[in-house]
DNA sequence: TGTACATCAGTGAACGCGCGTTCACTGATGTAC
DNA sequence: TGTACATCAGTGAACGCGCGTTCACTGATGTAC
């Protein structure tokens, strides 16, 4: 049963996407090598031919989610724009397709080097992008404003998605939106 | 060898304080029953003497590790001063005593009920201790900036933990304090 | 106050399930002639 | 171009370890008389 170049290449990617989206889901531990497999269409036993481990893959699964937002041509993208989204109700309730960090970002910390070294990266290219539209007189006080704006939505993402209370949940998104909207007025 | 009742209790808080350390530094996965009652002095077949499963524990451990932000009593705190400590390398450094929401976060989204509710509680106290020293005319503008700033706070921890250079670990932490700092002082 | 006995917190061996990982086998692909 | 054979991605049963949980047993506590 070979299988042809191009379905091992699309079969691999179905394994990246499957993991991606479990991954952010419910956590890299709560979710089974086997599980992974078989939403890409596969049995567990293929997965050790395309990855060393359930950590290697959480390592490649990272780098492919993050993937489009590293690329050295990476669109600049407007902190505000990006908060529409961010603090939205729909990105808060669909963390499959989401940020990583505000999904991931506690269990991140203890993952293997590799996967911290991408995240770290990313976190990295982040603020660059951010800081190319933050407002600011200096270019200190314009990657004070990205990196603390990053942080209240990822923060309030996070928080957003733990609370129990639907109210409290979209408080949280929308007071965190004002004030951002706000500190981004004054200079 | 039964056991007095005061040494029940002493025994008890001990599993409760071996557990919030634990859980806030390797995650509720990453830490076994045995492993938390053993720190605690005790073997672990005691354990369901005290509690109906580990997730009761976890449950009961942070009601527990949230108490002395929760009493109706909590002393009113500033928010820069809070930011002076969540912000600084040595809460950074030391999860085990510090803020559960930068160190569980992600994980608990997918908690039990408990302790979820527990949470919820917790943040919604934070939140109103916050607003009554927050800047802002009214008392909406108060708890934006409220919301706002503690969520800035709780995501720079969670991501200079992750980050795998020191430096950007620090930077994180020293411009979300100087942003907030700047966000103040604007009224 | 002293003695006999029931209680029950803690012990540690054992259970059983789930999960990451391995491996002998299959059969379609793609190469050699 | 057609045929024979080697390759190797995928299959699914099996392994083994770790962890949450159970349970028969122990022996100090604390109560009854």
């Amino acid at each position: 049963m070979k299988i042809s170049k191009e379905q091992v290449a699309e079969n691999r990617q179905a394994v990246l996407d499957a993991a991606a989206t479990l991954f952010r889901e419910r956590g890299f531990e709560g979710v089974t090598v086997a599980e992974i497999m078989k939403t890409a269409g596969l049995t567990h036993g293929a997965f050790y031919g395309h990855f060393a481990s359930k950590d290697d893959l959480i390592a490649q699964t990272c780098t492919h989610a993050l993937a489009p937002f590293s690329a050295e041509d990476a669109p600049v993208v407007g902190i505000m724009d990006f908060a529409d989204y961010y603090l939205s109700a729909g990105h808060r309730d669909d963390p499959g397709q989401g940020c990583i960090f505000s999904s991931l970002g506690t269990e991140a910390v203890r993952s293997s080097d590799a996967t911290r070294h991408t995240l770290t990266e990313s976190v990295r290219h982040r603020i660059e992008n951010f800081s190319q539209t933050a407002p600011g007189k200096t270019a200190t006080e314009r990657r004070q404003a990205a990196v603390g704006s990053w942080a209240a939505m990822v923060g309030a993402v996070m928080l957003s998605r733990l609370v129990d209370d639907k109210e409290l949940s979209d408080q949280l998104l929308a007071d965190t939106r004002a004030w951002l909207e706000k500190s981004q007025a004054k200079k």
